[in-house]
DNA sequence: ATTAATCTATACCGATCGGTATAATTGAGT
DNA sequence: ACTCAATTATACCGATCGGTATAGATTAAT
């Protein structure tokens, strides 16, 4: 039956600034030190709001996932537009914050799933990166399978195939953004993936 | 003027455990306990050997550059052979290994280039894994420059930018091939890849 | 004003990091 | 057999890792 001190720090930020140091240097290589410090709290701060560095990760890569990757999915079902731009535009929208320059380069998930790979993250780290690394081959594996025009093209036959082709790419323009290769270069590789899946605009 | 005890390991070999341990691991990831253990001996036998830690990396690296990553590159000027297929023979190549069960999977210099780019890395590692990863674009491209049939099609007027669509789905095949992806589903992607810069076969 | 609850700051915990000092062991030249 | 160089194994170094105990500071309800 009483109140108490006041959070003295906004969690959200907090939490947003965690992702951005995890994104940066992965779920190892982000120190206690590290993400206290760009947070602008103390270490028994962060463990009361949020438990451990590995659940700090998990809510971080979260607010990654909602805000960061399926913000862009938007473009995907854009009505009344042809499905080469609508692929155009979302792999542009997730190249584009890739190579960002008010945010970290690449993509943490991509960087964690490494991490992951050679046994470094704790199991429900591993298992939430997991699933992430799996998202996007499967969301369009479906929407190769559904979407009319797909479907018009012949692409539900080698749905997987195809989706594999952009999600591979993906990974590839990744790691390229961190290696601080131009958008303006990468643009040119959706380009020539997409028109090796038949579409030229 | 007088001999000595006598090593009781083979260095080569220990090298080769070494760069496989850094290949899973990354440069970070792999800790001296990690490494020595794996090599078979002890911390003393290691740092008398390779110098250090930043070292035995280095030597490392430079073996893997040699044995699983120039030893590729014949492919790509074998007389008699279209360009196409010398480029799917060279691609195959690599991401068979990428792919491979008797060694880690994925490539050692990606993994590194990330944690480059984090700023995990001692400067001597930095550069060469910055020297390593620039590599491969700039082989490409001068292929692209200069190889007669390239001219033939016109791919030297873009050279740089198929060059950059080859090296990055490289970047993708070796984050997918850690991520368990099978051979067979990266070879789909390499044939859509060329299939995007005009070749058909 | 007192009490109770909550947050903050400092200092510390055991474990592991990269690296090394020390001393015992081994082998070749004399 | 003796000497001496080189490798070996053990134990240790300071620094940092993730995590926490403790105590002081702040707020709300009584």
């Amino acid at each position: 039956m009483a109140g108490g001190r006041k959070l003295e720090f906004d969690k959200q930020a907090a939490l947003e600034t965690a992702m951005q140091v995890f994104w940066k240097k992965g779920y190892v290589g982000a120190s206690l030190s590290d993400l206290t410090q760009s947070m602008g709290i103390n270490k028994p701060s962060m463990y009361s709001a949020f438990g451990n560095k590995e659940a700090l990760f998990l809510q971080a890569t979260e607010h990654y996932i909602v805000h960061n990757a399926k913000s862009h999915e938007g473009y995907l079902f854009e009505s009344g537009v042809p499905l080469g731009a609508r692929l155009k535009h979302y792999l542009m929208s997730i190249v584009s914050a890739q190579c960002g320059t008010d945010k970290p380069r690449g993509c943490l998930i991509t960087l964690c799933a490494a991490e992951a790979d050679s046994g470094a993250l704790p199991d429900d780290a591993e298992a939430l990166i997991s699933k992430a690394t799996r998202y996007i081959p499967i969301l369009l594996e479906s929407l190769f399978s559904q979407d009319e025009e797909a479907i018009q093209l012949g692409l539900d036959k080698d749905a997987r195939t195809h989706a594999l082709c952009l999600a591979t790419m993906l990974c590839g323009t990744a790691t390229m953004a961190r290696a601080d290769v131009r958008l303006q270069d990468l643009e040119s590789v959706i380009d020539s993936t997409l028109k090796g899946m038949g579409f030229s605009y």
